[in-house]
DNA sequence: CATTTCACCTGGTGGC
DNA sequence: TGCCACCAGGTGAAAT
């Protein structure tokens, strides 16, 4: 489901409500698929660790952690006031929610859905939730100083500038639209964000990319940015049952131009949008606006 | 090596 | 109502 304007909208609603909360107890469901990390070593590790932070690197989610509190900290004599925020982590809990995947801030005795996970007591009093019904996502837990802290992949679209774009692009010999949904490229695009950003720059998506122009490519660049940009603002796109961390779905479904649009006219020329399959998946474009 | 396809899962929708 | 084919926000392994 999410992208990465989801993920920022889930990650800082998460952010929100458990900065300086503590995991109590942590219970998973021993379903193998989503756990990088095996469920008893996960729990274990996860209980009495504080969270420091919450925060996105591609389509993941990263809970930055504290030690447990029943491990007595080792002074730290600097610091003084704001202890809490300058700590640095010395683990990481890694969330990617694959397809299905929701983190949810619940009351405890809010009803357990289908296809629940993990549920983690938290110290205030609430649970954290991860539900996934395909089981596509994955859970990780990272022991800094014994595993390397987490990176994303790729370059991270917002901030990644014209030339590091161009390069990335210009010597590969692939698809544009192929080419946006390799993590390794850009982490964070997936099919919604890519067929809107392609068309916004009028690029059609089997364009191959070392046949882009610069321009062209200075055009996605800003377009991607601007599309993700606005679906933040928006609280991501709810394309079925996508609900951030509060159970509020967004809106930037509302402005899809090309995104599951298919035969509907287009919102700038009012040619019927068309449908093909790339990569293994549907893509949408309008064949007059985006060539 | 780079690129493409497929398998991994469950659930919702629309046609017959 | 039931059955079935098809589609879905992602990714890594296998095949080409």
């Amino acid at each position: 489901m999410p992208e990465l304007p989801e993920v920022e909208t889930i990650a800082r609603g998460v952010h929100k409500r458990v900065r300086h909360d503590r995991f109590l107890q942590a219970w998973f469901c021993s379903l193998p698929q989503p756990f990088k990390t095996p469920t008893s070593k996960q729990a274990k590790a996860l209980a009495g660790r504080t969270i420091l932070a919450v925060h996105r690197t591609g389509k993941h989610i990263v809970f930055e952690l504290g030690p447990s509190e029943d491990v007595p900290r080792k002074l730290a004599p600097d610091a003084g006031q704001r202890a809490g925020d300058r700590q640095s982590p010395d683990a990481q809990w890694i969330v990617h929610l694959g397809m299905t995947g929701r983190l949810l801030v619940t009351d405890p005795d809010s009803p357990v859905v289908p296809h629940t996970h993990a549920r983690l007591e938290l110290a205030s009093g609430r649970e954290l939730r991860f539900v996934d019904p395909r089981r596509f996502g994955r859970l990780e837990f990272r022991e800094l100083g014994r595993d390397v802290a987490f990176v994303a992949p790729g370059a991270e679209p917002l901030t990644i500038g014209p030339m590091e774009f161009a390069a990335l692009f210009h010597r590969r010999h692939l698809p544009i639209k192929a080419a946006l949904l390799n993590q390794e490229l850009l982490s964070g695009v997936g099919n919604i964000y890519a067929d809107e950003g392609l068309f916004q720059a009028g690029i059609r998506p089997r364009r191959r990319t070392d046949r882009l122009t610069t321009t062209e490519l200075e055009r996605l660049r800003i377009a991607l940015q601007q599309v993700l940009n606005q679906a933040i603002r928006l609280g991501g796109s709810s394309v079925s049952d996508y609900v951030d961390a509060d159970g509020k779905r967004g809106f930037f479904q509302l402005e899809h131009c090309v995104y599951q649009r298919t035969g509907e006219p287009c919102r700038r020329c009012q040619t019927p949008i068309l449908r093909i399959e790339l990569a293994g998946r549907g893509t949408h474009y309008c064949p007059r606006c985006q060539r």
